[in-house]
RNA sequence: GCGCCCGUAGCUCAGUUGGAUAGAGCGUUGGCCUCCGAAGCCAAAGGCCGCAGGUUCGACUCCUGCCGGGCGCACCA
């Protein structure tokens, strides 16, 4: 139970008391001045319609009739009706001991309890390495599982190749012709093929392995034979640089294996009809998008080409109909820019199935702009230019490149130079953050070397905890689970990055002015118990983020 | 032309389902290491929150219209 769960407590029962009707939510925040208290609730003022009474009033009502509680020393009324709450110190205090208690489980919650969900990010084609955007996208969506798993969401992670199509075929030519190469034929690259150098490479290891030039069978099973071969290279060089950065996906699935092998486009489109959302027009099946209350799609979509093919929309209902919904009701799937324009039909063929319009959700993980030297380097996987994941892993670190990208919002473009972050990495906030768990270990070091021991949290006595830098920086433990919760419900990573260096930037100053060893020995484990709790905290939410909290630096 | 996202300090970005006096990092200027880690601390300078209306007790936040930037608008994937 967090502390704003028991103040809010507290305004239902002096909202009884005082004979008001009651609030069905109440609302914390966490006022900026500190004269206006450490939680503030406006409930006066969005009562004051339904109780027919102006907001002072009845915040001057719930002030009268607030229920004594350990938490709380007192409450004020202010400005046009908030009710501030000031805590108790003694009580502030004292939390300290539930947060070392509940140790690496704190900040868990269970807003999420029950709740099933299917979790795709990255999801790049498998026609050449990863590239910065696939790196941002690793970091956004490991971190939003890890926080839907806190706050008690089963999530499956997925990572789907897009092993078949025209893409498939490109690839599927280019290596071909640089098979061809390796073996001494000449051979050109297809139109829109992909010249990087990495399927020379794999070329090389292709013949290495006794890989055969000539293949039986006609040119398609010669382009299915080459196209399988790269694509599982391609496939298993993205899962270890995934891997090296410590994203692990639950499920690798495949739109050849998964879903046009198994028939199941054809199934969606069955199934479509048979709704009555389909109809020919010029040769062509279309679904009748627009029809779907709510999707906000602008034009009806073909399924089923003049030819007789099933475009690639078919396929993609399908694999969420029947593949990602199977046995969850949250899919979310996390998207580049360039994908933004496929959401609202999505949403439509998926509410069309029967699924509810919460159930799907697609966030859009924005551009990178990569700068060297305040230069942009443009990118293109075709034209063979890019700078590779592992690059970035390189220059950056795992830890600094994962951090960086989740103190922004997802959806909002990125200017990441490396040159900057690699010279300046000292300066990076992860550093910061780390330093100040670092620190802390450190003290415990020392503890140990002088030989002082620690009983258990428990005996510890924390009322000298009275200070107001003391206070704050308990007071800012308090916030954490309703900040990752928060974070959970939102699915933005970067509220944990951005609290953790406000916590950090709490605790350094009062790191500076105030000695932890000393002879006091009441004080000193009163301050060690504050500092472990603080170092807990920060490892708890670096976890989330997916970044290491270490021991020293 | 239509749709989505974004305009906040010199730069890169936060601003928690509308809250009280707008925040951080970098950069700039000036201080602090006999004392648990200076990857740190203290201080200064820096803002018509793109513009104009509207909604309300209250707007950086919601609505409308402009201006400016990005992306998408296939019987491609």
């Amino acid at each position: 139970m967090t502390v704003t769960d028991r103040l809010t407590d507290g305004v239902r029962t002096a909202l009884a008391a005082a004979g008001l009707p009651a609030a069905e939510d109440c609302a914390w925040e966490v006022p900026r001045q500190a004269e206006h208290g450490d939680y503030a609730t406006n409930v006066a003022m969005t009562l004051a319609r339904a109780a027919k009474r102006p907001p002072r009033q009845i915040a001057d009502a719930l002030a009268k009739n607030f229920p004594a509680m350990p938490e709380v020393a007192r409450v004020e009324v202010a400005g046009p009706g908030f009710l501030n709450v000031f805590l108790a110190p003694a009580w502030t205090a004292a939390t300290l001991h539930e947060i070392l208690d509940a140790g690496a489980a704190y900040g868990l919650g269970t807003s999420h309890a029950g709740q099933r969900t299917r979790l795709e990010f990255v999801s790049a084609n498998p026609t050449g390495p990863l590239v910065i955007v696939n790196a941002r996208a690793a970091a956004v969506g490991d971190s939003v599982a890890r926080l839907l798993r806190s706050q008690g969401a089963r999530v499956t992670t997925e990572f789907y190749v897009n092993d078949a199509g025209t893409q498939f075929e490109a690839l599927a030519r280019s290596f071909e012709a640089r098979v061809r190469q390796e073996f001494g034929e000449t051979a050109a690259l297809p139109e829109n093929g992909y010249p990087g150098e990495y399927l020379i490479d794999l070329a090389k290891e292709y013949r290495a392995g006794g890989g055969a030039l000539d293949v039986p069978g006609d040119e398609r099973a010669r382009l299915e034979h080459f196209g399988r071969w790269a694509v599982e290279r391609m496939v298993e060089q993205q899962r270890r640089t995934l891997a090296a950065y410590g994203v692990d996906f639950d499920v690798w699935s495949s739109e050849q294996r998964d879903v046009r092998d198994r028939g199941l486009p054809e199934k969606a489109v069955q199934e479509l009809a048979a709704r009555g959302l389909t109809y020919e027009q010029d040769g062509a099946l279309w679904f009748r998008s627009t029809a779907v209350e709510g999707a906000g799609d602008d034009q009806d979509r073909v399924l089923r080409r003049r030819t007789g093919e099933l475009t690639y929309f078919a396929v993609d209902i399908a694999f969420h109909h029947y593949v990602k919904f199977a046995g969850v009701d949250h899919v979310i799937d996390l998207l580049g820019p360039d994908h933004h324009g496929h959401v609202p039909r999505m949403r439509a063929a998926m509410q069309a199935l029967g699924h509810p319009p919460q159930a799907f959700q697609a966030p859009i993980i924005q551009l990178v702009t990569l700068l060297r030297d305040g230069q942009p380097v443009r990118m293109s996987k075709r034209r063979g230019e890019f700078v590779l994941m592992e690059e970035l892993l390189d220059e950056v670190g795992r830890d600094a490149a994962r951090f960086t990208f989740l103190t922004r919002r997802h959806d909002s473009p990125l200017e990441f130079d490396l040159a900057v972050a690699t010279r300046q990495s000292s300066d990076n906030p992860v550093y910061y953050v780390q330093y100040a768990h670092a620190r802390i270990r450190s003290i415990h070091r020392q503890v140990a070397e002088q030989g002082i021991a620690i009983p258990a949290w428990r005996d510890v006595d924390l009322t000298p905890l009275t200070g107001a830098e003391e206070q704050a920086l308990i007071k800012r433990l308090l916030e954490y689970p309703n900040l990752v919760a928060g974070a959970a419900r939102a699915a933005e990573p970067h509220r944990v990055a951005y609290w953790l260096t406000e916590l950090a930037g709490v605790f350094h100053p009062y790191y500076k002015n105030h000695r932890v060893i000393q002879d006091d020995r009441t004080l000193m484990l009163a301050r060690l118990a504050l500092c472990t709790a603080v170092g807990q905290v920060i490892a708890n939410g670096l976890a989330l983020l997916g970044v290491s909290a270490p021991e020293t630096m």
